[in-house]
DNA sequence: CAATCTATACTAAAAAATTAGTACTAATGA
DNA sequence: TCATTAGTACTAATTTTTTAGTATAGATTG
């Protein structure tokens, strides 16, 4: 089974989430951690992360009779990649127009609209 | 049949982003566009705007016998709502981070940034 | 050791997204 | 007017996503 795009689906991405954070996890890790959100059964999260197995998100080995899984690519580099995906088809690849938006969207405090100045400022030098 | 996300699917955003641009428009005028780029059927594009009218983001008038499909909402709001959709997916709500890591990403052109910084130093004043 | 619990494999099914075929109707052009 | 074509309705298949049940093997404990 082929999947369409290498980016994760809204569910695979809450898993995700729950893997960079904690490190190397078993299945019952996420489980507990998910639950406690949201109504979930443990197979549930248990093909998904065998699903994220599959799309080389994450490898597992086996320690003391349990697998552990942990995130194959740092979540920058995955998010990233996400991030490109999104602009690519919100906004036919060009980020200006989503950073204008944000911009605008009162969004952002003060304080991070001065960050980002400051990043920029630097940038141009 | 209940949507979980109000937010528009990839090949959804593709027709939405034909109607936009060209307004109100038939399946014909759509099918045409994307037919240029890929392989699509007629009744493809047409299933694809019908969902679209049940999403309530366009909606559909007869006009000399052939309907015409027109956008409800402005791009500017529907593309608005999957940004916010998309932060708060991938960086829990905050926008900051995206922001950073766009700036950061080496898709933006110097002009641009000046641009940016323009609005912020509007924003901040 | 038997009962029980845990992790995993195997299986599958509902829901959503994507794609498209077939048949019917209305317009049109010869 | 009749054959052809364009538009539409109706229907449905395929793929992906999301969710979860059942069975089994191994560990645990009373």
């Amino acid at each position: 089974m082929k999947t369409k795009t290498n980016v994760l689906t809204p569910q695979e991405l809450e898993i995700m989430k729950v893997v960079w954070e904690r490190g190397a996890s078993t299945v019952r890790d996420v489980y507990e951690l998910l639950r406690k959100k949201r109504k979930v059964a443990y197979t549930t999260v248990m093909t998904m992360m065998n699903i994220l197995v599959d799309k080389k998100h994450l490898q597992r080995e086996k320690v003391d009779g349990a697998y552990r899984y942990e995130p194959t690519k740092p979540k920058k580099q995955v998010v990233g990649a996400m991030v490109r995906d999104f602009v690519g088809r919100v906004f036919d690849g060009s980020a200006r127009p989503l950073l204008l938006q944000l911009v605008e969207d009162r969004h952002l405090t003060e304080a991070d609209l001065q960050e980002i100045e400051q990043l920029i400022e630097e940038k141009l030098k």
